[in-house]
DNA sequence: TGTACATCAGTGAACGCGCGTTCACTGATGTAC
DNA sequence: TGTACATCAGTGAACGCGCGTTCACTGATGTAC
């Protein structure tokens, strides 16, 4: 018995489409960067003519922005994932490490040279925050570390990021600290900062995380 | 008696021709990123034709190498200048925020995302290592911290970055762990990561540098 | 001090390019009776 | 099952734009005698 139909084939056909589009403009992305992300040229490799890409998208910045959208929602979904599979603190660690490694370019979407007067949508910024809420638990379940300096101290009155997590500011503060930490290791491996230094960013991604966990 | 003129005034004319016309770079880029910059966009800002601006520079590229060649100097010198008035680590935490807060569209010439295949001239890389042996004698200043992990004993037979600095491998550590931590706060803060959150990235940034020093 | 010449800053026209985007259209696919 | 119609994917021409860059030139500035 086929299941009921939810979608018509030309939904699915569109769908297969925009996919594609993306597919391509990822590819631009990585040999160019994304601010030489262009229309024209995604139609060419698909062999299309440029208008045609109008059909599947309004123009090049929603494209951009569906492109950001989907780096994000990868993201949380690799740490929902992650999380769902009983991962700690050290394995959200591993996790992102991964989830960056696995395409730079998607990496600077999320994190990379901001665009002056840019302004994400707010569906992105919630997605965003949904990767913090993991973060968080993993915070929140691992034993305290009894962290009480000023930062902490300001964070009893400034946690209204965490979305009424009910962990305690030395919690929110380690979540922070992750946050940064591992992402200042990965960018600057990313961006080429360590090259030609010679020793493993693995290994100080690891002495990073160690340090995080007091160990 | 006028010193002994070095400098013809043609040479300081064009010295000086070169110098507003990166500073009109610079506004260029503070408002729209380093990819939209324009020449033809500088020179009618100038009141100048777009080609006369190949009297000072060999085309787009050269002028985009020497501004990021700057902002590497800018950074060096701030650095030195730093230590040369006695700064510790500490005092050179504060110098790099200063900095980086000072512009942050410099900040990411430097920091930001890569340009795929684009690489940086060897005298840049000269100049980034500058920077890393102030850090590295701030370092080397410190009482030791004991710091005896995985990462340390890779770095003693992976320290040749360090330029044959003669601190011990914990302080080669601690001197990137300086770096990646307040990179990490610094450029989430830059790009706006932050924003909404609420509370005050400079008492994060603080609470990494009281953990890098053992405080 | 004056004249002849070389240097060089800056102009304006022109080149070819690729961009995003619009528009009127063709032709195929799907739908209703 | 067949016909009439609506939907919609995709095309090709065209628009205006700004880009980097070249080239032959004008005119001002500096230099040499």
């Amino acid at each position: 018995m086929p299941e009921p139909r939810t979608t018509t084939p030309r939904e699915r056909y569109r769908a297969q489409v925009r996919a594609e589009i993306k597919e391509h403009a990822w590819e631009q992305i990585a040999a160019a960067g994304a601010s030489a992300l262009s229309l024209n040229a995604i139609a060419k490799r698909m062999g299309m003519s440029g208008p045609a890409l109008y059909r599947y998208f309004d123009g090049r910045d929603e494209l951009i922005t569906e492109l950001v959208r989907d780096a994000y929602r990868s993201q949380a979904d690799a740490f929902r994932a992650a999380a769902g599979a009983g991962a700690d603190l050290a394995g959200l660690a591993h996790t992102l490490r991964a989830w960056a490694l696995d395409d730079p370019q998607r990496y600077f979407l999320v994190y990379g040279t901001p665009v002056p007067g840019y302004r994400a949508p707010d569906d992105i910024t919630e997605i965003a925050a949904e990767t913090m809420t993991v973060i968080l638990d993993a915070c929140a379940a691992l034993p305290p570390d009894g962290s009480t300096g000023a930062f902490d101290a300001h964070l009893e009155t400034h946690r209204q990021w965490a979305g009424g997590h009910p962990a305690p500011s030395a919690a929110l503060h380690r979540a922070l600290s992750f946050w940064s930490r591992l992402h200042g290791v990965l960018s600057l491996e990313l961006a080429g900062q360590f090259t030609g230094m010679g020793f493993d960013p693995a290994l100080l991604f690891a002495a990073e995380l160690d340090a995080l966990l007091g160990r």
